[in-house]
DNA sequence: GCTTCATGTAACTTCAATAGTTATGAATCG
DNA sequence: CGATTCATAACTATTGAAGTTACATGAAGC
């Protein structure tokens, strides 16, 4: 399959959000990330139902954030977007009558429930004003960069 | 994607193969793993490839292991199948212009980086005597339950 | 009210990689 | 020789996100 890339994309939408007071239309949150108004419909609409986000009809309309910076994290982004598979890989069969299969199972499960239980932790800890914090200094140290 | 089951699947070949002491036929695999001899050659075959397994053409052939069980992980067996990628969620655009857009690529690259970390050297953990192992247990366990 | 702008959504096609299938060739052993 | 078994090519099937097209709906401005 297709590597699962939404919550790359809300988070880069929502950055670009972030640094606007206006809204921004699914037009130009498609031109930032360089796919089509749709996709971003799509998928900004898991975080609409959840409550990260709102959107409004007609002009002068568009997307914006209406939860705290502060408080989205990455786990709630993900959690919004339905808990996506996080691994592309598995088990052959999940509940296999085999006993050499169970063997296998539980070993690579409880593997995967490890780095699962990480990722998500991680997750967790970062927030979105975070990014906007880490994204100032990279701006900040790209203009130092230029202009000596 | 479809999940990637080769890993999976080749730890339940190995179990069964180590299991026994005559070499086991694609044929024999396949009816084990509930698929087909050729998607059995076509995985083992990565496998022979890193010199963990041989196969013998004619009569009395079939897939037979050539290392020491103590000695294959599950690391070695990812590795040997080429390292697929073992997350299904992923950055967007791995090398972007946007300063946004790096800013959250590397914000989840560290995450999964520390999550595959953990799971590669919890893989690298676990070895293939291990599993025997496990099994016995689950075995002598199963049958002291039926027969008590 | 009409037009325009914007989202909402259905109904596709495309894409990528494993899994599965069919067919054929080649080697080994009795 | 002939049965067995692997080796491999060349497909199709599967799966879910991504992308596309089309049209309906609702809100703001004139």
């Amino acid at each position: 399959m297709k590597r699962d890339s939404r919550l790359s994309s809300v988070l880069h939408a929502l950055l670009h959000m972030a640094e606007r007071e206006v809204p921004m239309t699914s037009g130009d949150l498609a031109k930032c990330l360089g796919t089509n108004p749709v996709v971003v419909r799509r998928t900004m609409g898991f975080l609409r139902d959840a409550g990260i986000v709102a959107s409004d009809r007609g002009h002068a309309g568009g997307w914006r954030i209406t939860a705290d910076l502060n408080t989205i994290s990455l786990r709630q982004l993900h959690d919004a977007l339905g808990e996506p598979a996080l691994f592309a890989v598995g088990n052959r069969n999940e509940a296999p009558e085999c006993l050499v299969e169970q063997t296998v199972n539980a070993a690579l499960d409880q593997s995967f429930a490890e780095a699962e239980a990480l990722l998500l932790a991680r997750f967790g800890e970062i927030t979105l004003s975070d990014l906007t914090a880490d994204f100032s200094m990279r701006y900040a140290a790209l203009l130092k960069q230029k202009e000596p």
